[in-house]
DNA sequence: CTGAAAGCGCTTACAG
DNA sequence: CTGAAAGCGCTTACAG
């Protein structure tokens, strides 16, 4: 209706409008090697209509012929939690760095991460992100990701372990991460260390997700100090806020002498549990010591400001976008398990 | 090189494994009307053999023959802004409930939004929902949309007026927000507000963006209650969670007395606000009662738990996906300007 | 009830 | 230095 093209223009009527075949047009827009062969006036003519015609390549026919849409998913646990923002946000870049644009998809329930990624069997896609952290556990999101890559779509999981030799990880060490944190409490004289933790399937010492790992991070902490943790001490429930200042009330309610100290499994269900703490009258650091785990921007203005394992999440939406591309351009195959480190960030919530 | 399939499967392959045609394997698995007049049995081997060689129909292919992609677009201003997502994820439930897929891209700077608008012309998106909020007041974005809309690609805005009689536009009534909010404020005794608004080009007054919109409402209630506002009372800054920190302690060091109370942009630099205050040594909201806007989930959770003006992001979400989906299927044109009220959530931060 | 054929808009060997 | 032709994998009139 407005502006000043009417519909879609092809590259047929390019050609027509710069008196050219579509072989040039296509040969002078992309670029190709060719294009050095291609008389200055020639080039010139099809520039100038194409500009004036304002021609834009279809991304579907383009697609279909070069057998890659030039587009990379990716998938994360929960887009509601600023942390994977921060690693969507680095990966787009990435991404389109190289001339890909990134799809980022909230997973939701498993059932909707298995189908999000079965629809991606369609080529929509040339490469997949997985980034929800519970594959540890789970086979049937195993099995659809080898499909993927069977189809040559390759996969790369962040946050979880490689479930195959084709399909390579990129971890964080949060078992480190917890262990120092703890360590830090420790440090600092408390005696009885929380630990409010993701709900998930199963006993948690034999959770292979990332969660498990906190844990294992955690025990081997208050071991190493001669502390046996109290199942009084575990606390399980959603990461969510609501979570948080939920788990921090029944971590009051529970018999025994109170923990002085808690280690949360992420920074958003920590601002739940600063929440809770205010909510019974308690006060941080003084009457429970809290360390989050995430490191996002927030927690430089919560009250009291929330020390934090910082888990890299611009490095490691990089290096995943990196790592797919990798994989895409064959060669030799990128370590099958890679490992970054954590940073803790001490502020006021844990006393220091 | 796991998995059960090698490479992608055709739909030709589909016809040869279930001795049939391709177009009566197409007619099948697409459900077409036609589809009633298909044996039993035929239909049966079809389904068959899709399942067996795990057939996933070409997205790439597909939407060059049906000249559309099932994909949908939605460029907001900030996904670091868990409203954007509240909206995000509602506009995404609506869009998937009609078969289509929704790419959120964040926009970042003019300059990427206008990049990120003309990639959309390559017809890799059926419609646009544009929710940067800025467009009251630039040009060039305009231009690029109506260019869109000429080649067939709907839009409707979210947040700002309407451009276009061929763009609808859904906005939330942010005037009467701010107005109600300020009234709220008057109520409660208050006779110094300050307002910490969005840095924007040019003078506030004029602004056609939200952030007028704001301001004028907020002005709105002082003049009713005869207060004249104060130009030390206004000040400008980005509506980031460091934003409202700063814009805080610039209103501290103003000359005059301190106003009592604040009206914030959005919630994230309201965040930052309480923080900054709360570094001042100042109570909340005994020494400067706060309101925010947006109503997003984190404002139950700060200290104080902040009162504020919320906006329906889902329903913002839902109803431009429904309006873009109106656009599509041609008929009558959705009315051009949709407004949406807001609603007062009263919390501690405002001392009511 | 089912199939042969055209064509969506590109890119890319290949020919000259 | 440039163009004609094939073909990517679908869907959809159309014919029988």
């Amino acid at each position: 209706m407005t502006g000043r093209h009417s519909r879609r223009v092809t590259i047929a009527e390019v050609a027509l409008a710069a008196g050219v075949s579509k072989t040039t047009v296509s040969v002078v827009l992309n670029g190709v090697a060719d294009s050095v062969g291609i008389a200055e006036a020639t080039r010139a003519a099809v520039l100038q209509a194409s500009a004036r015609l304002g021609y834009r390549a279809n991304r579907a026919a383009r697609a279909l012929r070069r057998q890659r849409s030039e587009v990379l998913t990716l998938l994360v646990q929960d887009l509601g939690n600023p942390w994977f923002i921060d690693m969507a946000v680095a990966a787009r870049a990435a991404a389109e760095a190289r001339g890909y644009t990134l799809n980022v998809v909230g997973a939701g329930p498993l059932e909707a991460e298995l189908q999000a990624l079965e629809a991606l069997g369609g080529g929509g896609s040339d490469g997949v992100l997985v980034a929800t952290g519970r594959h540890g556990a789970r086979g049937a999101a195993i099995l659809v990701l080898r499909d993927l890559v069977g189809r040559g779509v390759p996969a790369v999981v962040l946050l979880d372990r490689s479930p195959d030799a084709a399909i390579p990880a990129i971890r964080v060490d949060v078992e480190d991460g917890a262990y120092t944190a703890t360590r830090h409490l420790l440090g600092l004289g408390h005696q009885r260390v929380a630990h409010l933790a993701l709900e998930r399937p199963g006993p948690i010492e034999e959770d292979e997700s990332s969660q498990g790992d906190r844990y294992r991070g955690y025990v081997r902490a208050l071991r190493e100090a001669g502390i046996e943790p109290a199942a009084a001490w575990l606390v399980r429930g959603p990461d969510t806020l609501a979570g948080g200042a939920r788990m921090v009330a029944e971590l009051l309610e529970r018999p025994g002498p109170r923990p002085t100290a808690a280690l949360v499994y992420n920074d958003l269900t920590a601002f739940g549990a600063l929440h809770g703490l205010r909510e019974a009258g308690l006060r941080v650091p003084e009457d429970m010591a809290v360390v989050g785990t995430d490191g996002i921007e927030h927690g430089r203005y919560t009250a009291p400001p929330l020390t934090t394992v910082a888990h890299p999440a611009e490095e490691l939406g990089r290096l995943g976008i990196e790592t797919l591309f990798a994989l895409l351009a064959g060669g030799a195959p990128p370590e099958q398990e890679r490992m970054l480190p954590t940073r803790l960030v001490v502020r006021r919530s844990s006393g220091a």
